[in-house]
DNA sequence: CCAAAAGTGTTCCCGATACACCCATGA
DNA sequence: TCATGGGTGTATCGGGAACACTTTTGG
């Protein structure tokens, strides 16, 4: 007999808000749900916590499956236990955001799971207090990025600064001065150019650039600045 | 018969980081825990979650048991789920930080729960992994506070702008110029100078103020910047 | 009168912002 | 040649940081 005898053992969940950036769009992989309740209707991503299975580890697996893409970024932003939440059963669910190059992303599997990718201004509403997580994860996405480089784990591994503007410029919902933007973004350091351009944009062509990895890792807690006039936040 | 058997169901605790602050130093309250296993270690305070219970509930219910105190500013700030946590049973836990001032705290009630208030640097060596979820509040709690007033909710109505400093100064284990952080306190506008002095430290003694409570709700989200040289955060 | 803490101003510098024109190229 | 997006420099301003002396009063 156990001593915590008298508590209740509840279900929990985890779900995931995916990110991603196809080079112009910032958007939000989305699924169908296939199973009951609210078969078919939009959700984000998530499965059940296993037994002996880690948080972060039921938030990998359920990525993996969706996109079949590993070792990418992830964090966990907030449990939400509302005892009314999912009218089936009572269930808590931690949720997670991931942010992930859409070019990397396998296509193919996305049938599986009738998912789909949608500009944040054009997503279906979604089943159950997703649309809560979902605004909370854009948030902190906000907040974050605004102080930490996170966003570069959206991008492939080369990518050009018109293209991190754009990128910026998506998650924040506005616009940037060009100079300015480009200026603080270099005078990080963590950007290495590159020889070729990307044709893809423009006529001219803008340069590639990498990430300086090292670096990266290194200043990943300094305190940057890259959005003007820091509003409210979180 | 659910549409989700098959999965397991699992406890979830909530355990509390409760700062507080006495007017000079940044204090956390701890318990002897009080049932196997590791009966009579010190550990956080903490509770499992209900049924029909929300997750804020069952925090805001852990907090009123140890210290009797209500409304207390409480967060979120994340879910440990490792499976080995806790080895008489798997639990998840999720963790809240709470600030308050201990002079509302009453004083009798820990007697029933072996509560005691340690400053940071002489905390003992805690149970499971509360060692871990201690050291994320204070992370957090640096984080935020650099950005947001929200260290106002450790004070008594009535505080002066030494002891204030003497807070941040605990909070961020360092020493601030007290011009410039005068200066920048006064620069919100969110305080509001009393004609007595708190003799208790100095023999000329020190202003009291009073938080602008209107001001302090409207410019909550606003952005601060009091502490210097934004090193590491999070 | 002395010790101990409170209170107060100025200067300097860096970093954020605003702002506009030239460049390269494919069509 | 022209339309399109890429790339670059300067001047101004505000806020942060460094820095030291005077004030008060209880003992």
């Amino acid at each position: 007999m156990t001593y915590y005898s008298g508590h209740p053992r509840i279900l929990i969940a985890v779900d995931c808000i995916i990110f991603g950036f196809d080079g112009t769009d910032l958007k939000i992989l989305l699924v169908k749900r296939a199973f009951e309740p609210e078969k078919n209707k939009w959700s984000l991503m998530g499965g059940f916590l296993q037994p002996d299975e880690a948080l972060d580890e039921a938030a990998n697996r359920v990525l993996k499956q969706l996109t079949g893409l590993e070792g990418v970024y992830m964090e966990q932003i907030h449990t939400f236990g509302d005892p009314k939440r999912d009218p089936e059963e009572r269930t808590v669910s931690v949720a997670y955001f991931a942010l992930i190059d859409i070019q990397q992303y396998e296509q193919q599997l996305s049938e599986d799971y009738h998912a789909e990718w949608f500009l944040l201004s054009k997503k279906p509403r979604l089943i159950f207090d997703h649309d809560n997580m979902m605004a909370l994860a854009q948030k902190q996405l906000r907040y974050k990025a605004a102080i930490h480089p996170i966003l570069f784990e959206l991008l492939p591994q080369k990518f050009t600064i018109p293209q991190l503007q754009s990128l910026y410029q998506g998650v924040y919902n506005t616009v940037f001065d060009n100079r300015n933007f480009t200026r603080k973004l270099l005078s990080t350091g963590l950007l290495i150019k590159q020889k070729e351009k990307d044709k893809g944009s423009s006529k001219k062509g803008a340069f590639y650039y990498k990430l300086d990895k090292r670096k990266y890792k290194a200043n990943f807690q300094a305190f940057l600045n890259f959005v003007p006039k820091p509003d409210k936040f979180l």
